[in-house]
DNA sequence: AATAAATTTTAGATTTGTCTAAATTTTATT
DNA sequence: AATAAAATTTAGACAAATCTAAAATTTATT
């Protein structure tokens, strides 16, 4: 079965969407996807007769299996060709969202195939997000948010949650990466701050706001 | 300025078939693009209301310099995606085709830059024909049909003419690629076939009809 | 040169995905 | 529980790209 990009966009948009409330409102789709909720209206309804999606009027949309499936499948293509492009054309992490959003609408099977295993089956795109497996299986890692680490414990950056040019010009400037450790020294609660350290470097003093979407694991040995 | 994909089809498919008649009938561009006369009609009134093209009624279409820098710069990605495909990512030169015509339609400037850096900025793509620069030059290489060279000279496979089934099995069979060496050994009229030798292999036989799709230059020195 | 054949265009319809404005349903508030 | 507000759907329209069938034009043939 092939679908068109709008499907396609509309089937990614409810899957991302699904991660914070099960039932997919039509106004948030509407927003996600820049359109008005009339055509998500008449959208929803096109991909219930193509079996992709349950959906109830008023009450909202939710992907079925199949619909999934597809969510998977179109994230893995997005993932994949964001890895390529920071890996192999040298583009930066910040650069590659829409040209991947692109490239995710290739459609051929044996392209993917060939790309994952030129990239070495990469399981993590550059934004430290999962690429689902051939089969959509989704690595784990923890990811969780800086700002609510205890003090003291080694943490490891595994992702990120946005791209603003705030969080950007912060990270570029203290020379944190994916993969970089850090650990938490002090929360300062009057101007919503908290200091870090950097890998083996002097203090560094970040805002909560983008101690929020910097995402880490838990070191637990050593 | 931004197209659609139909209209880059069309700037595609014209500019290839003005290679054969400086002006374009309509049930040529129809059957080129497995579409109507009809719909061939719309589309270039269309694209002569965006400049792209000269266009009168009943006569025929051919590119304007603004519609023929765009043609070169789709042919550009499609070649420079069909040696990524082959040359990266291990596919035949027969199988790149239908990808790349997708990948032709993505839009970014510093994606196909990139990518061309990455290739090594290749002239030639799989098939042997030249990939333009970003200038829109093409490299120009001897592109004579095998068919019609002169007996015991010589010549280099340059490029393919097609990829049928027939060729493809010849192909694989005697173990001629691009860049192979070949020589003219006689010309059977009764049957319409001739005879070849392959680099240093035993002498081949093979029909007119394939020889006039394998195109080659004549080697001077040696 | 008249007529037939082929080509091309026009007119009107269709599909996809979108829109606005009005009507409906749900949720929140008094 | 009635009413106001918010969310959602329906109805009708539109642009893009296509189609079929009929009309117009060009080219070929007698």
């Amino acid at each position: 079965m092939l679908y068109t990009i709008a499907e396609e966009n509309y089937i990614k948009s409810v899957y991302h969407l699904q991660q914070q409330s099960a039932l997919v409102a039509t106004n948030h789709l509407a927003e996600a996807l820049q359109t008005q909720p009339a055509s998500v209206t008449d959208m929803v309804k096109k991909l219930m007769g193509k079996k992709l999606v349950h959906y109830e009027r008023y009450k909202g949309v939710r992907l079925n299996a199949a619909g999934k499936k597809l969510a998977l499948q179109i994230i893995r293509k997005h993932r994949l060709w964001e890895y390529f492009l920071v890996n192999t054309l040298e583009f930066g992490w910040d650069e590659v969202h829409e040209v991947a959003e692109q490239l995710e609408h290739v459609s051929s099977a044996k392209l993917i195939e060939q790309l994952d295993r030129f990239l070495g089956h990469p399981r993590f795109d550059p934004h430290g997000d999962p690429i689902p497996d051939k089969e959509g299986k989704l690595a784990f890692r923890q990811r969780l948010p800086l700002l609510d680490q205890p003090h003291l414990k080694w943490l490891e950056i595994t992702a990120v949650g946005d791209e603003s040019p705030a969080l950007l010009e912060m990270l570029g400037h203290h020379r944190i990466q994916l993969g970089t450790r850090v650990r938490v020294l002090r929360s300062f609660s009057f101007d919503g701050s908290i200091e870090i350290s950097v890998a083996d470097q002097k203090p560094v003093t970040i805002s909560n706001q983008l101690a929020k979407t910097l995402l880490v694991k838990i070191i637990d040995h050593d």
